[in-house]
DNA sequence: TAATATGTTGAATATAAATTCAATGAATTG
DNA sequence: CAATTCATTGAATTTATATTCAACATATTA
């Protein structure tokens, strides 16, 4: 344990944070590793020291960012709507206030979304079944009576749709002002 | 006029409509332009001669898409609230029944949130006030009470958020169920 | 139909970016 | 403090892709 090691580490985690900056703002592909290096201000080859290739680094970003859904779901579930309030809290909470949060939440739909990501990556994303675990609690709100009625499948888009799309505001222009999470949960609510 | 004319304009459109899907589904950077010469069947050497290049290609399809926006606040604005339950049903409707339209509003979120999008596109999309004038007319609506209380620019980007989110997941899976536009109004409703 | 213009291709060429590597300097360890 | 290991650089090398071009084909036109 010297020096090094923890020094090591830092940088690690120094370049992690630069590419999830430039991933977000100009996406995988137009990402350069040679930005990323400027970033964090080192030589094009160290970058390489620390990660095998662009496309590890990305994935690297991506299971972190798998964390993200799997600790959403986990929250109570027993009362819907209530849980839809709690996570569009938190996540707004959260996107408002840490940088890092919100743009990991734009690396994971951004990487959803896209055609083009690396197969590994899509394959870590198949595990991904926060939708439909979500339309499932929506039934179960619309039985009990606190959502409102509709197709489920077509309200968990609505709801994560503008969940989305506000933190990719929040993390491209840190300035914006926070839409209040109650106004968003209303798609859903009865 | 003969057949070449008509011929060159065909394959012009063919050319637009190839590349938009691409652009949507992989992002301008990861979009090869022998993706889009394959698509439209053609080489690649003569996809040049109908586009100057891949930039331009690009470009031409932000200047169509800019006309969606211009479209949307030409609408009656006297009354706010029903201006945006009627935009939010219009570009609803559009986009879950014609892949070019909801395609072209991602196309547009994409460049609009993209570092590395083309300068030239960039300095096409500083034309785009509708948020400015959408956080009007929000609060216009607040003063005759039909749109609930909260900041005006928060209250559009939510609003906007839902709707690019949810022509996003139309476009680029054109079996989800599309959500009520009335759910998202209710977004900004009192 | 001959001359001309336009469409089309596939094979160069140019360029940009990812990745590798040999050499050097700095920390660690015995 | 000598030997060894790790960090770091900058300069190749490789690879991928945009762009150009010379040649040929097909349509237009006078």
């Amino acid at each position: 344990m010297g020096v090094r090691s923890e020094q090591k580490e830092k940088r690690h985690q120094e370049i992690l944070a630069a590419g999830l900056d430039l991933f977000t703002r100009k996406g995988f592909a137009a990402t350069k590793i040679s930005d990323i290096a400027k970033s964090v201000k080192m030589s094009v080859g160290l970058l390489f020291h620390y990660f095998e290739s662009k496309e590890k680094l990305y994935e690297e970003l991506i299971k972190i960012g798998l964390s993200g859904p799997k600790m959403v779901m986990a929250a109570d579930q027993s009362d819907p709507l209530a849980f839809f309030e709690a996570t569009a809290k938190k996540i707004l909470g959260y996107a408002a206030s840490d940088p890092f949060v919100a743009k990991m939440f734009v690396l994971m739909s951004q990487a959803q979304y896209n055609d083009a990501a690396p197969e590994p990556v899509k394959e870590l994303l198949r595990q991904n079944d926060t939708y439909e675990r979500c339309a499932l609690l929506m039934e179960k709100g619309q039985q009990n009576g606190t959502i409102r009625p509709g197709n489920p499948a077509a309200l968990t888009l609505a709801y994560w749709a503008a969940i989305q799309g506000v933190c990719e505001a929040l993390a491209l222009s840190p300035n914006v002002p926070c839409p209040e999470s109650e106004w968003i949960v209303d798609i859903i609510r009865r």
